[in-house]
DNA sequence: AATTACGTTTACGTTAACGTCAACTTGGTG
DNA sequence: CACCAAGTTGACGTTAACGTAAACGTAATT
């Protein structure tokens, strides 16, 4: 059940934040590990709030957006009421992200007009090989 | 060929942000108005790049980064070193967008389970009729 | 016993991106 | 003219998300 436990510092070494991140994060109440005397001890569940809260910065949203992401659904909060309600926030949230796809994808086809113009002012064509896997010009 | 100008309030009104926020960025140099005595006036050019940089924050980045972008190709500029540069940056910036869009549609598997538990727990099974166009769950 | 590594708390500092307010100018309108 | 709407320039305030530094605890190693 992988139920392993992580040092704070385990933790900032695998997603590359700081010590004081995680700190802060618990300030913030988004996460809640245990302790073992002063020392922190992180779950498995910690682990993986924090990968989330990392994706949700990624696409520029504030913590207070990841965590409300993160806990939309708490099994047990179950009223029918609220439950209509969050189905209006995911819908929400579902068009938020689809509105990010458009802009990033606005914005790679930026790049790719850069990238054309600068490939064509250069002497020797030096067009990199075009790996197939991500080569946004391909049929 | 569209060279309208436009006053600070017609713009801020059109995309919704504040005059100051406007302000701010002419103080920031990322427009630059014309001024006719006091009075500013906005180019096109100038609405456009409001446009790019709204776009960009949508997506989570800085104010410096959205210009980093806006301004990477300047005609003129056209020296062979910064040309290689230049297209490094882009791969980079491409590498980020990609990135980003995994995530948004990790997130986005997310809010799918999230509302197919709320539908379950829900009594009457009211399930929007999925709308063909953005229904994600289609084959 | 001293050093090193890892951890803690407390508290103040910092940066970005504006908001807010006050005091002023300018161009029309009744 | 009196007045209002729209604009201007400072200048200070604010919030989020950490950084940084000081001063200390604990456990293992030398």
């Amino acid at each position: 059940m992988n139920d392993r436990i992580y040092s704070i510092s385990e933790l900032a070494k695998e997603f590359g934040v700081s010590t004081r991140t995680i700190r802060f994060y618990e300030e913030k109440g988004l996460v809640h590990p245990r302790r073992e005397g002063q020392k922190r001890l992180f779950s498995n569940t910690d682990r993986v709030r924090i990968k989330l809260i990392l994706r949700g910065k990624r696409i520029g949203l504030s913590l207070a957006e990841c965590v409300e992401i993160i806990d939309m659904y708490q099994p047990g909060h179950n009223n029918e009421e609220q439950l209509h309600s969050l189905i209006g926030r995911v819908q929400e949230r579902r068009a938020m992200l689809l509105q990010q796809k458009q802009d990033i994808d606005d914005m790679l086809a930026r790049l790719d007009e850069i990238q054309s113009l600068c490939e064509h002012a250069l002497p020797g064509v030096t067009a990199t090989p075009a790996d197939p896997k991500t080569d946004r010009n391909r049929l």
